[in-house]
DNA sequence: CGATCGATGTCAGTTGCTGTCATCACCATA
DNA sequence: TATGGTGATGACAGCAACTGACATCGATCG
């Protein structure tokens, strides 16, 4: 089989480049292909050209090569929230972010869709999804921080925050669901403001 | 070294009875003693008069030891939001279950602490204690269907109220923090109720 | 008394993951 | 141009988590 090579080097050593790009690209087909438990990694850096233990060099373990994106999303949101005007409330700040998040999923609503059933289907790999949501909630709450919210405001603000995301993505990757990732944003956002309202 | 047998059953057969939660006692000791990553199963399973094949017939994995009691916490909880009156509003069902659910807890704050101290210590367990608290969301979220609360209310009070346990278990088991139980959750509900009104 | 059952032991095997050392193109510098 | 350092990879051995298959043997039931 061939391996589609993204993002060429110029300055290609002595092996073909982008071997992440490669292993990770091959994680994702097997994975898809015949589950997640039912892909060793000697056949997923075998399809990549490399070795087992290179994948290890390059992902700390079978599940992470997954995840290693969400670095970057982080990064997303908690500029956003250092960015909202001092007069936003703590979590109007948060809701904002969440909407400027939704620039990396629109538009790729499939591939989204595809990584969330191969996630869905293994409970190690929800686990690590849930990790990596509860990191993502401690750098909100340290965003928030930053502008002045004391806790336990700032961690509440933050859990509450990813729990409207949780509930969001799942409504937006839904079959019959809304597409909008903002419009879904606000409605779930909304919908949090009366229940916690005692509504 | 001996082992305490709790729970003696005079029901005995070939072997030493309560082979379970030998298991965990001498699981808990180990990961206190030396860490969860520096105990084998082999040590566990030796030190509770067994072997490692046992254990894996006790327990789903070398994580599980320290969570298949979650099970009747999440029981306890679903039973209190079933039984609150008609009348409250989803959230402070959640709210009264997770004062129900101290009772679990209170007395035991050191043993709570040293667990906790376990789990926190360790990043594979930390994602399993999650994805309990997510399956527990989960349950809750159902209970609230069944009194007539449709989704997304159901799923967000749920979650809110599993992020709200969160931090105010957090709370409790500080070492500078408040130990009763009750007020405990009782002020963090509240503080949730002013981060989500946009103060 | 014999058959069945349930909890455990035994053992071999797979796989995720790690430590260690070798390799070799590239690069800097003498 | 020679030399030595560097960084990504390969090769290989090994540990520990977990699984499947079969054996054992007291208890229990008919």
């Amino acid at each position: 089989m061939s391996v589609t090579v993204i993002n060429y080097d110029l300055s290609m050593g002595r092996w073909e480049p982008n071997a992440r790009g490669r292993l990770e690209q091959a994680a994702l087909e097997l994975y898809g292909e015949r589950g997640f438990e039912q892909t060793t990694v000697a056949e997923i850096a075998k399809r990549a050209g490399l070795t087992e233990r290179t994948f290890f060099r390059h992902f700390a373990d079978k599940r992470e090569v997954l995840f290693w994106g969400q670095g970057a999303l982080q990064e997303l949101l908690v500029h956003a929230v250092a960015d909202a005007p001092d007069s936003v409330a703590p979590i109007d700040a948060i809701a904002a972010a969440l909407e400027v998040a939704g620039a990396r999923f629109q538009g790729r609503r499939e591939h989204s869709q595809q990584r969330h059933a191969i996630i869905a289907a293994n409970a190690e790999l929800r686990e690590r999804e849930l990790i990596k949501l509860v990191s993502l909630a401690s750098a909100l709450a340290g965003a928030l921080r930053l502008r002045g919210i004391a806790d336990p405001a700032a961690s509440l603000a933050a859990e509450v925050g990813i729990a409207v995301f949780r509930v969001a993505f799942d409504r937006w990757i839904g079959e019959t669901g809304q597409t909008d990732w903002s419009q879904v944003i606000r409605e779930s956002m909304d919908e949090l403001k009366a229940v916690t309202a005692g509504r």
